[in-house]
RNA sequence: GCAGGAGUGGCGGAAUGGCAGACGCAUCAGACUCAAAAUCUGACGAGGGCGACCUCGUGUGGGUUCAAGUCCCAUCUCCUGCACCA
């Protein structure tokens, strides 16, 4: 039977609307769950099937738990900071605030007419004046606590989008907006910093329930490692050259030393240097590399030697030189190493490049061929000789550094302290002021919001200004500390700063006194589930667990971690098998599915095309399969018979409780959808099915497909609503069977299946077997060597 | 290079070490129809046999086991993230 969707879906959504079935309750005796889905920027473009799949997931959960009994709260809002809307702005004069507020209206009609369960009256706009302002608090909070400092370095730049970039968005060297190439530029920059919540973040991990693959993502980013620092002297110079090694058990093996073409030690002993020009002329020719140039060449390793300064080897008082190589990145330890060619591969491919001694500490590899990197006993190094793992000389080694004070052990992260402003229009002001005497000054708490004020020409100044730098009525203000004449910061956060914190806002959105109220968020945090893309794993992920750790630090929230469960969906390709992209015209708009087939079924299709976690092409005639499925249980509705059904249905109908229950927990949606078909098959051969039975089915698909349900159920004179009746509950004793059918194996190959009582002795189901003929002529004439019964799985045979 | 994951019919994909291919799609056949669509029923890994059946089969090569898609070793390919990280 074909239903009417395009009449019963927008009825349902509207009705549950009017009702307001899904609010969440602030105060409530049933268990809490919080849901929560990454919230969309708001493009023009409007939904994509990827937010449908993303949605879908948590969107089934928290429909289940309703119907289980749990007050939940599952929130959407709008990530609406960012350049698309203010682009667009610049070539078309409209306001950002007006795109926003248009595309925003947008996404909400889409999302209605999927019929996802949000609690509509939480919405958020992190570009709102009452939430920006909250996010402006928090920064405030870091500035006050030393998070946030403002320093002069070399930046990552955009000259396209005329913007500066952390390292997490110009990752390959390439603006992660609009793909140009990234420039190092010295600027002033906001700093959050993050690396010293950098251990904090990695305990947190061991504590909360994310998949291993995205822990892992989390450990490989912040990038920790153990080692030690250790002070070279320059030869005839009052200076310390100061290296970080994981290896300084290595150090007899040092033949030379490297420093990264932007190290200070160049322009500082500028007057030392006999080959200065030389030096020079390399340094310009890494500048104009970009980032990305210098990481593709690995093995052809270029530089320069330092003419007149030497260093010393501080165990040994060796002296050795010292190059300049673009292969040491200043961004990274103290933008200096020891080469130790003998046991690194770098080194040593520099070292038979340039000439350079290679001498072997570490036994065990073939160093005339290639850098040994492994374990083995040490050698040419003094008191460290003997030892055979690098656990203990390290140690050692460390133990001696510091005892001699050349030296201390030391750990390294990868992550960078997080760059954070943008030179840009639409984005949230940082409140603060900056005074010739005082410094910088924190705009006072009780002064937010610093509102973003109005303009009408939104180009980004000339050499990566903001454009809020030509607005004098905003930029000129008096000094909140000394009254004197001061100017206004004019950069604005960049686009991760709104969506580090969004999960606490929805706890309490309207909420002008506090950025949320501490009961509210004592009952509902910390997130029970949160689903997203493995894209914002290591940014958006990492940004928003900092800023809840540290307002855990301050006392505003109370669980150290924002994340009890963390779940990521698989891409949906194009019907092509490859990534949908305008460009490549295989983009599915989800819109029109919900048009041609019905929000269930696009829903229901999304869930069922394959894996969760995978990426799947989409198939058009698979969604079809879907829109089939939901008219077959429409049918199943003139198959009612006030009659009971038998024992065998009634024993899968429960099988099928069980499965779809743990299914979902477990996110295997496609199983549970399958399972659910397989059972309607199994109604349609018995052709029948009671009305109480039939209803315990709608609930079971209730949270996939909850419009034709709902309106099942209604015909049906079901009280109230189905989306929030009981979740089925199973009877065990239904899900297990009298009599089993189980392979018989001679020699662990199948020779055919027996019938045997579940809870069948060994030597009943033997008989059973043995009786059978088929078994019987492979058993005739071998002699037996063993029987083997797996109780209700498989009896194998084995014979010569 | 490092880390994580995946290789199963024509396709998407199922299988706590225990009958590989659930479920869906596509395809084919039958029913219904004047006909088509829709719907319903059935077949559907490959090879062989009139047939009950037999042989082979989960990227490749080994191994463990009564029994391997699943565990172990090696190897190839693909995806995702990070990457001259000292």
């Amino acid at each position: 039977m074909k239903y009417n969707f395009k009449k019963i879906e927008p009825k349902w959504q509207l009705k549950w609307e009017e009702d307001k079935l899904f609010q969440a309750k602030d105060k409530s005796d049933k268990p809490k769950f919080y849901g929560l889905v990454e919230f969309p920027y708001p493009s023009g473009a409007g939904m994509h099937v990827g937010h449908i799949k993303a949605y879908s997931s948590i969107e089934v959960v928290a429909r289940k738990r309703r119907m289980e009994g749990y007050n939940v709260l599952f929130p959407i809002g709008f990530d609406a900071f960012g350049l698309p809307a203010e682009n667009y702005a610049i070539k078309t004069g409209v306001h950002p605030r007006v795109v926003t507020d248009q595309n925003i209206k947008h996404f909400s009609d889409q999302m209605r007419q999927v019929g996802f369960s949000f609690d509509w009256d939480r919405v958020i706009d992190t570009t709102e004046v009452d939430y920006y302002k909250w996010t402006q608090w928090i920064f405030l909070k870091m500035f006050e606590k030393g998070l946030a400092y403002r320093d002069k370095t070399l930046v990552n730049y955009c000259p396209s989008c005329k913007v500066v970039l952390s390292n997490e968005d110009s990752q390959g060297g390439k603006c992660d907006v609009c793909h140009s190439d990234v420039v190092q530029k010295s600027k002033d920059v906001w700093y959050l910093r993050i690396t010293e919540y950098a251990d904090k973040l990695l305990e947190g991990l061991e504590t909360v329930d994310y998949p291993e693959n995205i822990k892992q993502q989390q450990v490989n980013w912040i990038g920790k490692s153990k080692g030690a620092f250790v002070d070279f002297t320059l030869d005839g110079i009052d200076e310390k050259l100061k290296i970080y090694t994981t290896r300084p058990d290595t150090l007899f093996g040092v033949t030379f030393m490297v420093i990264a073409p932007e190290h200070p030690l160049i322009e500082k002993y500028a007057d030392k240097l006999k080959n200065l020009d030389a030096i020079n002329a390399y340094k310009a020719e890494c500048a104009k590399k970009t980032e990305f140039e210098r990481t593709q060449l690995v093995k052809d390793k270029t530089g320069v030697k330092l003419e007149g300064i030497e260093a010393v080897n501080p165990v040994n008082g060796k002296k050795i030189p010292i190059f300049i190589a673009d292969y040491v990145m200043m961004g990274y330890g103290t933008g200096a190493i020891m080469a130790v060619p003998a046991h690194d591969q770098r080194d040593y491919d520099f070292a038979k490049a340039f000439g350079v001694d290679i001498i072997e500490v570490i036994k065990g590899g073939d160093i005339s061929q290639e850098a040994y990197t492994g374990d083995g006993e040490m050698v040419n190094s003094d008191f460290l000789n003997g030892y055979d793992n690098k656990k203990d000389s390290i140690q050692r080694m460390i133990e001696e550094l510091e005892k001699k004070g050349i030296g201390t052990g030391g750990v390294q992260y990868k992550m960078k302290d997080w760059a954070f402003n943008r030179q840009r229009y639409w984005g949230e002001p940082i409140p603060i002021v900056h005074c010739e005497t005082c410094g910088n000054v924190a705009v006072p708490f009780e002064e937010l919001p610093l509102r973003l004020p109005e303009l009408e020409n939104f180009e980004p100044g000339t050499d990566g200004e903001s454009p809020l730098a030509r607005i004098e009525s905003f930029v000129n203000c008096k000094c909140p500390k000394c009254g004197r004449d001061a100017k206004r910061e004019t950069d604005t956060m960049p686009q991760w700063a709104g969506s580090s914190w969004y999960f606490l806002r929805y706890i309490d959105p309207h909420n002008d006194d506090e950025l949320c109220a501490k009961e509210k968020l004592n009952y509902w945090m910390p997130v029970d589930w949160y689903n997203g893309g493995m894209e914002h794993v290591t940014r958006h992920m990492i940004y928003s667990r900092f800023w809840h750790r540290f307002l855990y630090d301050i006392g505003v929230v109370n669980t150290p971690e924002p994340y009890k469960k963390r779940s990521a969906q698989g891409l949906i390709l194009g019907p092509d098998g490859d990534k949908m992209s305008k460009s490549k015209g295989n983009v599915v708009d989800p819109l029109d599915i919900v048009e041609e087939y019905g929000a269930d079924t696009l829903r229901t299709y999304v869930l069922f095309m394959g894996d969760y976690g995978a990426a799947t092409p989409w198939n058009d005639n698979s969604v079809k399969g879907c829109k089939r499925f939901l008219d077959r249980v429409a049918t199943m509705s003139e198959m009612i018979k006030n009659e009971p059904i038998s024992a065998e249905l009634e024993s899968k109908l429960h099988k099928t409780i069980k499965k779809v229950s743990s299914d979902i927990e477990e996110m295997k949606f496609n199983t549970a959808i399958a399972a659910l078909m397989t059972l309607v098959n199994d109604i349609y051969a018995e052709g029948a099915i009671d009305k109480d039975n039939y209803i315990t089915f709608l609930k079971l698909l209730s949270p996939f497909a909850p419009h034709i349900t709902e309106e099942l159920y209604e015909s049906l004179g079901g009280e109230g609503y189905l989306s929030v009746a009981e979740w089925p509950k199973f009877d065990e004793a239904k899900t297990v069977d009298a009599t089993k059918e189980i392979g018989v194996q001679v020699n662990g190959k199948v020779r055919g299946t027996i019938v045997i009582p579940a809870d069948g002795e060994k030597d009943e189901v033997l008989s059973i077997a043995k009786a059978d003929e088929k078994i019987a002529s492979f058993l005739d004439g071998k002699t037996l060597v063993k029987e083997i019964y797996v109780p209700g799985k498989i009896l194998n045979f084995v014979v010569k």
